[in-house]
DNA sequence: TCCCAGGACTACT
DNA sequence: AGTAGTCCTGGG
């Protein structure tokens, strides 16, 4: 068991809509990380995890829930370029852009694509529980993401019976370029965000909006965010900005280098509060 | 039973 | 260059 500060929000984190595969309990959350089940519990002063793996335990949290950036002067830099979205970041304070594995994010936003979110969840777990490693955790069973290895073994219908749909063919594929290193994810790293978009799209079953997701919870390349029902309806209320490509130019214009943070708690803001 | 929401691709102009 | 139709699942 680790302590941590508790000087980040935690419930937003988890629940804002960047993290598929966790739940929810009476007293805090489980999430399932890459190679460990974690369970995280707080009060008023820390966070307390526990994990099966305790090994290297508090660096991969701090790496995973992004607590070494300086959120505060983030948030104070786009407050001073912009006064209309300061009840956003007032409301979202201490949200965190988490940091997730590359494969696992690719994965989960193909099948994200024309789907909601019971229904991508219940197609994570069933490919957790057919192809993941199995973990005990204080008593209970859980199922890690599957490896890379254990993925390109798996055909189109393998991901068709884990209720992918069509999109099965699109993971078939890009499991398979990525095994071949020809969808190279450790490149993305070095790219800028305009290469790295375009180098996304360019394979099938990736388009703007899942390359965006994936830049952003990934690679934590904040300047690419994808555009949803929520935050067009926080800038039409706000600014009168309907189009797409106008959002798209006003966001850069004054968020900058932040605009997919800002647009994440836009989206946090609208979705959650009254 | 049908209908709908939800991104990206394909095949058309 | 732009767009209608299509792919599938789960839930109303």
């Amino acid at each position: 068991m680790i302590k941590i500060q508790n000087n980040f929000d935690l419930k937003s984190t988890i629940t804002c809509g960047q993290i598929f595969r966790f739940e929810e309990l009476a007293d805090g959350y489980i999430v399932i990380l890459d190679d460990r089940v974690i369970k995280l519990t707080y009060d008023i002063n820390y966070i307390y995890i526990e994990s099966n793996k305790e090994d290297n335990l508090e660096k991969i949290i701090r790496d995973y829930f992004d607590l070494d950036r300086d959120y505060e002067k983030i948030i104070g830099d786009i407050s001073k370029l912009d006064k209309t979205i300061k009840p956003a970041l007032v409301y979202s304070k201490g949200l965190k852009m988490i940091h997730q594995s590359p494969l696992i994010t690719i994965i989960e936003y193909i099948i994200s694509q024309n789907n909601r979110v019971p229904s991508i969840k219940n197609s994570l777990n069933l490919l957790s529980e057919k192809y993941g490693e199995k973990v005990t955790f204080k008593d209970k069973e859980y199922y890690l993401f599957p490896s890379i290895d254990k993925l390109s073994k798996l055909s189109v219908s393998d991901f068709r019976e884990c209720k992918v749909g069509f999109r099965d063919k699109y993971l078939y594929e890009i499991v398979k370029s990525i095994k071949e290193n020809k969808l190279d994810i450790n490149s993305i790293y070095e790219m800028n965000s305009e290469d790295a978009l375009k180098y996304l799209i360019n394979f099938k079953g990736i388009g703007n909006k899942v390359a965006s997701c994936i830049l952003l919870f990934a690679y934590q390349k904040f300047d690419v965010y994808p555009i949803d029902t929520w935050v067009k309806k926080f800038m039409f209320d706000e600014y009168g900005i309907k189009e797409e490509t106008k959002i798209r130019e006003y966001t850069k214009k004054i968020y900058k280098e932040y605009s997919g943070l800002a647009i994440q708690y836009m989206f946090n803001y609208k979705r959650n509060s009254k």
